[in-house]
DNA sequence: CACTCAACTTACGCGGGAGTAAGATGAGCG
DNA sequence: CGCTCATCTTACTCCCGCGTAAGTTGAGTG
């Protein structure tokens, strides 16, 4: 079942940063499979197919390993985040981008967003501290957008953020989970939906009506 | 700085039920300070005031003590949340009070959410299925409310849900986190009229325009 | 007042996994 | 061709924390 996707001949000796990047792909499936706790490093080593020592000869321990993977990946979505408000002027379409981007993160890489959204080493101060960091400049970002059309206050416009992000960390992940029952197209844009409808327009009708 | 909140005279007998009710407690705030990982069953027995045995004449092992709490914190999110639905046949009130019940089940009873929320322990199936599935249920409760007046299709209301739910559960999180930042009150609204206004008149305009 | 049984204690076994010491191996260079 | 040094291995040590064996205490009952 599964494939040692880079444990490629036991014995083959590796340039130096060569082996790293394959430890750290290695690392990765671990950690996403079974979590920092119950991954053993061990394990890793196994499956990068070397022995264990190689792996404390790159990193200095099992935490500083996790936070390598943990820092590249959320780097990855801010940036991802970034990009998709930028690639645009419209509003309604910067909605659709950057669910899409938060969508594509939960896609891509072997489940790397685990490490950044489901980490279960979070009661470490140094994981949730870079993991709330990455969730806050995702919201910033869309914080900006936000102010620039409202006149909205700034502790305001940031919760506000703060629940779009949470909106679409969340629907992207259950989506991820139930892949299938809705087309990722069809996802993206029905959330997006929602999110726009919410806030478009958010200074015109102070008033609240029911249906 | 941390109060021995129920450790008592250190040396008193308790009549059993009302032992495991203290060991709960006592367990309750380890594992929500620390997580069930770095929580030893030393120091919830400490906490307690009782040597470690007695914890496992209460329970069979550290994990069903966690479970025992999970469960029990995960019943009480659901039920707020059918309190809140059934409160009112008004809609747009209808997602004031679940938004309310959300925040007050993360201001309440010992930050016990973070058991719910944020356990360290989702990769255990018996976990993860806990979590996910209060997570369901909440999310369908509000799926049968949306599906009540709006034409859309079962599946489509269920991924709007669960993006609310999640909006909910991070904005609530934040809010705590933040605390002091922006009122409860104001909190509550300023998302639950981002919701309502994202949700109602779902059916009415097929076509979205930007501002 | 002795007897019983639940409530509690001290003190330990033991497994699992992080990290390490010491040695082997082999690719490339002079 | 043999030297060197980076790469890699085997085979440990050691600690931490769950779970337990065996024994103690004391409240209530006949």
């Amino acid at each position: 079942m599964t494939a040692p996707s880079d444990a490629r001949a036991r014995g083959t000796r590796l340039p130096r940063v060569r082996r790293r990047r394959q430890l750290l792909s290695a690392a990765q499936e671990i950690f996403v499979a079974r979590g920092y706790h119950a991954a053993a490093m061990d394990e890793i080593a196994d499956r990068a197919g070397v022995s264990k020592p190689v792996l404390y000869q790159h990193f200095p321990g099992k935490l500083e390993l996790y936070l390598a993977l943990l820092e590249e990946h959320s780097e990855v979505l801010v940036e991802k985040q970034r990009e998709a408000l930028e690639s645009t002027h419209d509003n309604r379409q910067r909605v659709t981008a950057s669910f899409q981007a938060y969508f594509d993160f939960v896609a891509g890489d072997g489940e790397a967003f685990r490490l950044v959204f489901e980490s279960d080493l979070r009661n470490l101060p140094a994981v949730r501290e870079k993991s709330e960091h990455t969730f806050q400049r995702c919201a910033e970002l869309i914080g900006e957008v936000i102010r620039q059309d409202t006149s909205i206050s700034d502790e305001e416009a940031h919760l506000l953020s703060i629940a779009l992000v949470g909106m679409a960390e969340t629907s992207a992940r259950y989506w991820l989970n139930n892949h299938g029952s809705v087309p990722k197209d069809a996802a993206e844009q029905l959330v997006a939906r929602l999110a726009w409808r919410g806030i478009s327009g958010w200074d015109l009708n102070r008033s609240d009506e029911d249906d």
